[in-house]
DNA sequence: CTTGAAACGCGAGAATC
DNA sequence: GATTCTCGCGTTTCAAG
């Protein structure tokens, strides 16, 4: 991992789909030289995935809430987990240290779904106790740590 | 956008190097016309981005963490908006309707770097009141909202 | 929407420096 | 590491149905 891996990952992480010529055109690499390092990248687990970022205005879910919640053991974390990962407007879930046990982003289409959604988590066994902030504009969002300009690291 | 173009999303998220070849074999249609669909996804904004997922363990920041900050007044949100955008390990920034103004995610090296940004958060003119929460762990980490089967919607 | 054809560009591999 | 060449494939754009 050199300063050249890390501008490929910076121009892959601004549009994944970039070939690897345009890359080597950028890089000043030859194309093979460019090839192989992303074969690298990808083969070594550097690179996670490419994903696509889909605009959730068209998929009519705008709202977005954080949602803590505390389980009263851990002996339930199985069943929440399970629970979480098949609610599709639950995007992340995280576990802390502190006050509640976990945090949840949460993108849904209104307080409606957000209201029925919530009962349901409250509902999961072993979910003792939960707490919903409201976000009401998102002013960052990146998906991977910055990379810097590629002159370090 | 009707149920061939959410399946068409779904393997973009699964996998943004996909080529319209690949996708047509998948959904049953000729390339031209999946080619055609790609671009009016693009074009017209509902695929956002395409991106690229980078492990943070390979850029040694193995640390998550969750800041609420609270401003002490409506403006200074241009300044801290400007501090907080020019934070790489600050990922993302809600501003929120509760007790807190903004939450932070951060993901960064160790304590002594995620110390040194809390300071640099503190330090921000009209900052009046932080609480940090470590991550232990990520349950779930999705980055766009799911999108089923694609027999629906 | 389909198929089919032509032109272009890209990626992979081998050979070479 | 760079270059060059070749081969196969993907993409784009056109036509026509």
């Amino acid at each position: 991992m050199d300063s050249i891996d890390i501008r490929i990952l910076k121009l892959l992480e601004s549009n994944a789909r970039m070939t690897a010529s345009e890359i080597s055109g950028i890089v000043r690499l030859s194309v093979p030289a460019c090839s192989e390092r992303l074969k690298k990248l990808e083969s070594s687990g550097v690179i996670k995935q490419y994903t696509t970022i889909i605009d959730n205005r068209y998929l009519k879910k705008t709202m977005t809430a954080m949602m803590f919640v505390s389980l009263e053991r851990p002996r339930f974390t199985d069943k929440f987990v399970e629970a979480v990962n098949a609610e599709g407007d639950v995007l992340e879930c995280h576990y802390l240290a502190g006050d509640f046990d976990y945090l949840l982003k949460i993108v849904t289409e209104n307080t409606d779904t957000l209201e029925r959604l919530l009962n349901r988590i409250k509902s999961v066994q072993g979910v003792q106790k939960t707490r919903t902030i409201v976000v009401l504009s998102t002013v960052k969002n990146n998906y991977s740590v910055s990379l810097g300009d590629g002159t370090d690291a």
